[in-house]
DNA sequence: AAGATTCCCAACCGCTCATAA
DNA sequence: ATTATGAGCGGTTGGGAATCT
């Protein structure tokens, strides 16, 4: 009886029926009535639970797997038929500020109601509100109770739910903020989470934020033309979510990527101390509160990146970084000029710190992606600034020539740090300030490009992007960034900090931050002359750089100036570095955080347009920063 | 009216976890 | 301890319906 009403139903169903071979194939696809009450009349008979026995005693051509989610889902009674309620739906709401995306546990909340019908229902929210301009939770819900003033943003940020948008809803107001961003890497194991049409973003995603921006150069454009591209895709997409946009961004580290890299579930707790003496260091208070952290509770399945556990509440200033160009997402001005990121020589700097404070939670994403894995998507663009950093450096006496791998990986530093580097924006306590109105709400980073040592007391939190120069080119950017290290190599000394040399080995695969120690000793590499692989004629003693408005010569006296210099110097006498050579671990950068470590566009000798000079040097480039060919 | 686009939802897929053999 | 199996979860996809141009 079965058989032949099966045999009927399949092709009732509107697809073909789906039988890979003729014995034994399971039947996929939309169910027939009759495949229902076949359904229906052996668990009746049976009771639930033992799926795979359905199809051996029903003789339904579905998996047990099917025929549970059928019944689970449409055909089990109580349940509820229809749109959800206004009550249902504020529980859904407060539900997922609760438990994210655990439909399941939201389900056993609502009554008649499955986890796949909250789950659609979710994800079609989503995505209205965030075309709408409109934050994910309702004002209300953003800040319950006012104890977990961050979980529920934190929450979604970390789960890449929130929207980059608020339209007018959030201002400056930090408890309203819907909008931090799915800083999902897509390129790796993160994944669009949300909604089909994000999907689409991976396009965008999928594509090299690195091509995407040489494409543009390769073209003349400014950095920001194709930050603006990909907005418009954004758009076009119809997805504000972050899920696809801010995606360059953060990984999303699935159970899978936590495999394939233990080093990042290892390094948790290491980063979140790390996390929090810097930000103790930094001025800011340590915010304990478990709610925020969301380290113990995450959810099991997905292993998000956490983000640096404390908060920086610090009234009237905040930590400001700068975001490396390419990442920085666009900064135009209302006339369209694009405002450049790596402006300032700070940004090497900042660039740095952020790894530091994310790579121990984030410096696993990516690996694949490694220069120590021999990135295939290294175009050699890195090669080629090695080469040329190994040529001028090989000609300084008495110094130390550093190994390739040695420069690649300070390269590496130099020039990652997309992903780190909007995490640490967030720890501004401005951090949600300016998803308001003029933030483009498909631009992760809009108005939140910081200047690392400026202090920001305006009430909003735009960034201090110096507005007149253009990056032109990521190998401008970098060069910017080496300028800056050389420009801070000439007045570490200065600093009466003395870190013992780090060396960078392509044989590491995992770096290590064993302690506090490390941390702060590798922020401080930067101080290190001898971990500067640049040459001093890149260093222009003439270029004074801005420090919030106020005129700093040295990098030193910018982190002084930013950080309390004293408080610094006696964290690191706490800690036994500070002059006293103590050995310091060794870091890898992952250059999957790097927004440059697929340049196809650059320097491409095959690709190069007939008319299109080839780069033939740094020194060519710096001299001509728009010479990318 | 017709084609294109978007929305929505049912179903599938891959994965993890728990448990039994 | 290892392997096999079942159950369940969350993310993704395909296609029909609805809407737009």
């Amino acid at each position: 009886m079965e058989n032949m009403e099966l045999g009927g139903g399949a092709a009732a169903g509107g697809g073909a029926p789906d039988f890979s071979d003729d014995v034994g194939a399971l039947k996929k696809g939309p169910w027939t009535s009759a495949e229902d009450a076949i359904l229906v009349a052996y668990v009746t008979k049976h009771g639930e639970g033992n799926w795979n026995s359905v199809q051996k005693h029903s003789g339904l051509y579905r998996c047990g797997k099917s025929c549970r989610l059928r019944w689970a889902n449409h055909l089990r009674p109580n349940l509820k038929k229809g749109a959800f309620t206004p009550e249902e739906e504020r529980m859904i709401i407060e539900l997922h500020s609760k438990l994210g995306n655990k439909w399941a546990r939201m389900a056993a909340q609502l009554p008649g109601r499955t986890d796949n019908e909250i789950k659609n229902y979710w994800n079609t929210r989503i995505k209205r509100r965030m075309r709408a301009g409109l934050p994910v939770y309702p004002p209300e819900m953003q800040n319950p109770g006012g104890n977990n003033n961050n979980s529920n943003n934190l929450y979604l940020f970390e789960h890449g739910e929130m929207s980059m948008s608020s339209g007018g809803e959030s201002e400056c107001d930090p408890g309203s903020s819907p909008s931090t961003g799915d800083f999902h890497n897509l390129n790796m194991h993160g994944t669009c989470h949300q909604m089909k049409s994000c999907n689409s973003l991976t396009g965008m995603s999928d594509m090299p934020l690195s091509s995407v921006v040489t494409q543009s150069l390769s073209a003349g454009q400014s950095i920001s033309s194709p930050v603006r591209r990909m907005k418009r895709m954004h758009r076009d997409t119809q997805c504000s979510s972050m899920s696809g946009g801010g995606s360059v961004m953060f990984p999303q580290l699935s159970d899978e990527s936590s495999k394939t890299m233990p080093y990042f579930k290892a390094r948790r707790s290491c980063g979140t101390r790390n996390s929090m003496r810097l930000a103790q260091i930094a001025g800011f208070p340590y915010d304990p509160d478990p709610e925020s952290l969301q380290f113990e509770g995450m959810p099991s399945h997905g292993g998000y990146l956490n983000l640096p556990p404390f908060s920086c509440a610090r009234p009237n200033s905040s930590l400001k970084l700068e975001l490396p160009s390419s990442q920085s997402a666009e900064s135009a001005d209302s006339a369209g000029t694009p405002r450049s990121a790596m402006t300032s020589p700070y940004t090497a700097f900042s660039l740095q710190q952020n790894h530091h404070l994310l790579s121990s939670e984030a410096d696993s994403f990516g690996s694949n992606n490694s220069l120590n894995n021999n990135n295939s998507h290294n175009s050699g663009f890195l090669e080629a600034l090695l080469q040329e950093a190994q040529t001028l450096d090989g000609g300084r006496s008495g110094e130390q020539v550093r190994s390739s791998s040695e420069l690649s990986d300070q390269l590496l530093v130099l020039t990652s740090g997309n992903a780190p580097m909007d995490v640490v924006s967030l720890m501004s306590p401005r951090k949600s300030s300016r998803w308001g109105e003029d933030s483009d709400p498909t631009t992760p980073l809009e108005g939140r490009t910081y200047s690392m040592f400026s202090e920001d007391t305006s009430p909003n939190c735009t960034g201090n992007w110096d507005e007149t120069s253009t990056l032109q080119s990521p190998l401008t950017a970098i060069s910017s960034t080496l300028h800056a290290a050389a420009h801070h190599h000439h007045h570490s000394h200065a600093t009466g900090l003395k870190v013992e040399n780090v060396s960078m080995h392509q044989d590491m695969v995992v770096g290590h931050y064993a302690d506090e120690e490390n941390l702060i000793s590798s922020l401080l590499d930067f101080a290190r002359p001898e971990a500067t692989p640049l040459v001093t004629e890149w260093y222009n003693p003439t270029e004074v750089y801005s420090l919030g408005g106020q005129p700093c010569h040295s990098l030193p006296e910018a982190i002084e100036a930013a950080f309390n210099h004293h408080d610094v110097v006696a964290e690191l006498e706490h800690l036994g570095v500070g002059g006293g050579g103590h050995p310091v671990a060794n870091h890898v950068w992952e250059l999957g955080s790097c927004p440059w470590n697929n340049m196809p566009g650059v320097c491409q000798l095959g690709d190069l347009p007939s008319d299109c000079r080839p780069l033939t040097s740094i020194a060519d480039q710096m001299n001509d920063p728009c010479a990318i060919c």
